[in-house]
DNA sequence: ATTAATATTTAACAAGGTTAAATATATTGT
DNA sequence: ACAATATATTTAACCTTGTTAAATATTAAT
């Protein structure tokens, strides 16, 4: 607990404690999620664009670079890598030939469909052993933070840009 | 939610539902969290290395390894980039010479602690909207997923080895 | 005292990140 | 219409971090 003391009252205080309370369950359970991915054999990056296919539909390369926040040549490199393994398709774009759209197979999409599955199932692993009652308080507070995320989902979303730490 | 309806009573899914929510929640955390990890100038191994180092104190190289579930000559490597920056110190053991042990500097210390303030503060951003009486729910979900994690805490933990996609 | 085991580093390679440059197609201005 | 410009993608060259195999140094064991 190095939280400093930031000035504030002490609700605030509250609010950080509970902040990095969330912070390690965080932590924790996106671990176990993980772990599960090794299992569908596919590198956490070509799983995520596998991921971001199945949900949002067929895109082009640069929406890709902006929904994974990664550059375009990137994306590029990855679709190649999904596309020799058949898990998605390449397709120029007929409205704007410059454009490449990406679409997910079926061998793709129930590859990522196996793999939500084993997240989801290790996480629900833990929560059997929960104690009765204590369910409904985990719902309660999932649905709080889904407000929360909800709202400022209404906001425009500033364009993500990763930065490697180059040459030092 | 494609789910899949396993075979179990009502309550069960009522599990499936609850990881399922859990889950894309912690996703957006830690989304916030490492957004935030940049501004440390550290690529995330380099900082989850001397994040271990702070709360666990010095590690040897190959404890350092089976932390972050990666390979020694990785580990070998990131300490001696952060080493070049001043973040840590290697020091030959005097027990055993064949092992180097591994120390956070002044410097890492407060980079350290900068860039955990930093991921506690945006998450805590967050939190500030919340309605009168759900910081409290957070709270006791918080506490019960502690637990959780507490109880399998004292099981022998498995070697975790990471294994990248070599050659497809 | 050899021999075997252990800890770290070095070497050689793959994946995925970057920016810069090459290519192909659209769009714009005159 | 056509030359110039802008945009979308890919290729190239380089960096970091992952791997395994081999080299080195030290400890443990027969």
């Amino acid at each position: 607990m190095s939280i400093p003391p930031l000035p504030g009252a002490l609700e605030k205080i509250a609010v950080y404690e509970t902040a990095n309370a969330l912070h390690s369950l965080a932590i924790h359970l996106l671990r176990r999620a993980r772990a599960a991915d090794r299992e569908s054999g596919l590198s956490p990056e070509r799983l995520s664009v596998l991921s971001v296919l199945t949900f949002a539909g067929p895109r082009t390369v640069s929406a890709l670079a902006e929904l994974e926040g990664v550059s375009a040549p990137a994306i590029s490199r990855i679709v190649s890598g999904l596309e020799k393994e058949g898990l998605v398709k390449r397709e120029r774009s007929t409205q704007d030939a410059r454009q490449v759209r990406v679409a997910i197979t079926n061998k793709g999409k129930s590859l990522v469909e196996a793999a939500r599955r084993r997240r989801i199932e290790r996480i629900a692993e833990e929560l059997i052993r929960l104690r009765p009652g204590e369910l409904g308080k985990l719902r309660e507070a999932a649905r709080v933070l889904a407000r929360l995320e909800g709202e400022e989902k209404g906001a425009p979303r500033r364009l993500r840009q990763r930065k490697r730490n180059a040459g030092t």
